[in-house]
DNA sequence: CGCAAATATATAACATGTTATATAACGTTC
DNA sequence: GAACGTTATATAACATGTTATATATTTGCG
């Protein structure tokens, strides 16, 4: 077995280790929400829970809202359109901006989502990561841990939280 | 200004949050590469340093020691053989494996950065949250607040903590 | 021994982020 | 009101991760 050295290195490849389970959580996300059998990624999803809370917005502000930049916001509403969660139509007063807006389709999905996959995300990451406290290096250190011994989607059922079976 | 949808919906978009948080201090890792006129990507070290910790490791090992994919650490280690950091032989008992060593420019690059970049890249990430503690969304929240008041490479230099100074 | 299964690496195809730049609409100034 | 700078979105080119699969060894077994 070879030495994690992202692990090792610390504060020196903070950057390295939170992408990497940032990216370890969404693929697992996915899971929960392939299980659901709905049609849609992880990453899109927050492009949709904007428009809905707070009303139809334009690509600039969805970038923003999103924190990601406005190419990236504008492929994946290009997605979502051809999946038909959304509308877009130029704004009246100034038509440079394109407002996104929910279809039913979309509004639908969100509602669905808010009612069944939103809480069991939610509860499957706070049973992951919830009762942490400390240094940021040492919850990180517990975050892999965790997720090696029980993957997330296993935290996504009914069955109460796991965080004391597991290690620190 | 738009709401930050990531950041609001707390656990549900941990995964988005912890890649983009991650993908943003690599970038800024990267101006203090840079600015130290090292020719080398933030994301190539890690193979660096292991191998450096190590010894000799063969793809495989690489992959697991940076925690990526297979696929992905072939990629960049025919980076690195492309820019002389590091040799690459086949093991002598075993034709598949690819021992992959630090060339002599890969060690002077190892040993430079080790007394300079590092050092100067891990204080910062320390000023920006070595002094942090409590629940990780927390943390997240103080950090992106950090950064954005004072980003990385300005931590990077001698004038001490500046984490007083700034939000939470 | 000889062949099938397993293992290590390489390659292809794709996903999704970025920066740089093109294009179209708006706004300001002389 | 025409020209020029600014802003919003789209597109291109690239970076770097992934999964699936091909290829070349090695290992194990009848």
């Amino acid at each position: 077995m070879v030495e994690d050295v992202v692990r090792t290195l610390g504060f020196l490849c903070l950057g390295s280790r939170l992408r990497r389970i940032g990216e370890r959580l969404q693929a697992d996300t996915q899971q929960v929400i392939d299980e659901a059998g709905v049609g849609i990624q992880a990453g899109q999803y927050p492009f949709l829970a904007a428009i809905d809370r707070a009303g139809p917005l334009t690509i600039g502000e969805l970038a923003q809202a999103v924190g990601i930049t406005q190419p990236g916001a504008t492929r994946t509403i290009g997605q979502l359109l051809e999946l038909g969660f959304v509308d877009m139509q130029p704004a009246l007063d100034d038509q440079r901006r394109r407002l996104v807006s929910l279809s039913d389709k979309g509004q639908e999905l969100v509602d669905h989502s808010k009612a069944t996959i939103w809480p069991r995300v939610a509860a499957a990451v706070a049973d992951l990561c919830g009762d942490l406290d400390g240094p940021i290096l040492e919850q990180l250190a517990a975050i892999e841990d965790r997720l090696a011994a029980l993957p997330l989607i296993r935290r996504s059922t009914v069955t109460g939280p796991h965080a004391l079976s597991n290690a620190q």
